[in-house]
Order: structure tokens, then C-alpha cells, then sequence
DNA sequence: ATCGAGATTGACGTTCACGTAAGGGGAAGG
DNA sequence: CCTTCCCCTTACGTGAACGTCAATCTCGAT
């Protein structure tokens, strides 16, 4: 969040709707569906999170490229950097390695998930943090 | 998040415990409890997010010091910038202001409450896609 | 008196995640 | 043919959040 951040710089994201009507999509499509910048999907691109296809030199996002930047926008929303999030998707994609990086991969998972529960905690202690302050406030009238 | 981002940079934090014993904190006191570095907290007061006494040019911080530093350090956790969580701190602040400010002030926390709660939808959906890997991982043996 | 440990203030460097020109290609429409 | 529009690459710039010296200062201990 840090970049140029807005005052609120997150906002609902649907669990993602399968658009069955397109059969691909191209760079400002999916800039606008997902209110992101073309720099920012290239930037992606450039450090390895997604490859579209090219037709000439024009990038073509299939429905697995559109997948994966909704997974990787909901990364960042949750405070993982690029990098983090890269190697989350290098943890997907060697599902077929053998069994040791099996087990490696696993337990970089649960670490994962007690690292966003924990996340939840801080989240859950703000939130009740802020409404007793709303409380306060409209009983101080 | 940005920075020089380790693998995993949240760690569970305890909802910090009163600590009677000490009446006031150095700044490697702070800096050893929190895992922060002197120069974050020099830089948290160059921003005006903390304002510990001086004995002489040396930082005293008080309990009320150190109860806002763990709240900062939580909003760092939450994704907020620190202009942000400055934002919040003067919103706390004015809880002796006018009525339309008080209005301003609740309407700003109660957007913040529902950004924590999509937050939190997003960390969810996070989870349970990464517990249906870790599934996918323990059965394909 | 001095010595080292830890405090201070600049001031410049760095990383991340893009922003922002600057310049150019290719298709479509008038 | 010229313009418009959308796409591309290259490359330098930027804001946030510190890191990293360097040069003091100060204070308790030897």
C-alpha cells in the first residue's frame, strides 16, 4: 500500500464471475475490470507473476491469466509483496516436483496460513478498537 | 510491506501486556520489545506519529508512548501507510472537536471498519485457497 | 581522566511498485 | 493518405519507509 496511496486504496473484489461470454481479453480489459494500470500488469509481467500469449506483440490474457491476476491483486490486498507472491505461485507449480520439495512446499503453506490467521487477529483488534471509538463518539453528544 | 520484505514479515503480536514494572522506556527498549530499529522510531516522530519526552536530547518514552507504538505497528500489519494511521491518531485526537467534525470523524471510522471487513473476506478466501492446496498435496502421495 | 556503550542529528543510499514521458508499430475509419 | 486509437518497449523519475554511514555527545564505570 504504500506506493501512491489513496485514502482507501482497497475495495471489494467479488470472488471473481467467470465471464463464459469472452474467449480472451486483452491488456485494458482486464485494466479496467480490475482498475489496475497496463505499467502495473507489464510490471507483473516483467517480474515473472504472469505470461499472457502474444498475437505480434500484443499480449492475449486467456481466463487462467485473468485468474491468476485476481489471485495475485488479492496478495497484495492482504500485504504480500510481489516477490512473496511469486513464490507462492512457484509453490503452485511444482506440484509434480518430488517428494522432499513436496514437503517443503507444504510447510511454506502453513506457514502461510498461521500468517494470515494472524493477520485476522490484527484486523479483529482494530476493528473492535474502532467501534468502541464510534461508540464514544455518538454517546458524546 | 514494500522494503526490505523477509519471506515472512508479520508475527503474531500478544494484545501487549501493561509491563507495571518499568515507568518509562529507552528507545532500545522499545526497539528490542517491538523488533523495530532506532532509526523507524526516530522516523515514526520526524512524522509525527509518536512525541516521547526528552531528558536532555535523549528519548523518554511513557506507557502511553509504547501503547501507541504497538497500535502503529499493528496498522503496519493491517496495511495501512503511516499517513494513514497519522490520519487515524488525529481522528482520535479530536474527540473534543465540533459536531460536524465528530460526524466527519465517525463516517472516516466506519469506512475503515468495512475496508477491514473486505480485508478480512480477502484473507479468508486466501486461506481456504491455500488449505485446499495444502489437500491437494497430502493426497496426491 | 578516559573509555566504551549507547544516545543524538544530519545526510545520502536503497528497495519496492509502479508513474511518466518519449518514441514507434499496426489496424481502422474518414 | 492522414488521423485516431490502442498497443508496444526503453528508460528515467518518484514516494514511502526506512538503511547506512559519519560525526558528535553523554554518562556511568574503571
Amino acid at each position: 500500500m504504500p506506493m501512491n496511496a489513496p485514502a482507501f486504496p482497497l475495495e471489494a473484489l467479488a470472488p471473481i464471475d467467470a465471464r463464459p461470454d469472452r474467449d480472451s481479453f486483452t491488456i485494458s480489459d482486464l485494466c479496467a475490470e480490475f482498475s489496475v494500470t497496463p505499467r502495473a500488469l507489464r510490471f507483473y509481467e516483467d517480474e515473472g507473476l504472469i505470461g499472457p500469449e502474444r498475437r505480434g506483440t500484443a499480449r492475449i490474457y486467456s481466463h487462467r491469466d485473468r485468474a491468476r491476476l485476481a489471485w495475485i491483486l488479492r496478495g497484495k490486498r492482504v500485504g504480500f509483496s510481489l516477490a512473496e507472491i511469486r513464490e507462492m505461485i512457484d509453490l503452485y507449480d511444482v506440484g509434480d516436483g518430488r517428494s522432499t520439495q513436496k514437503q517443503f512446499t507444504l510447510e511454506r503453506c502453513l506457514e502461510r496460513i498461521e500468517l494470515l490467521e494472524n493477520q485476522k487477529r490484527d484486523i479483529d483488534a482494530h476493528i473492535t478498537e474502532l467501534q468502541q471509538f464510534v461508540e464514544l463518539l455518538k454517546s458524546s453528544d
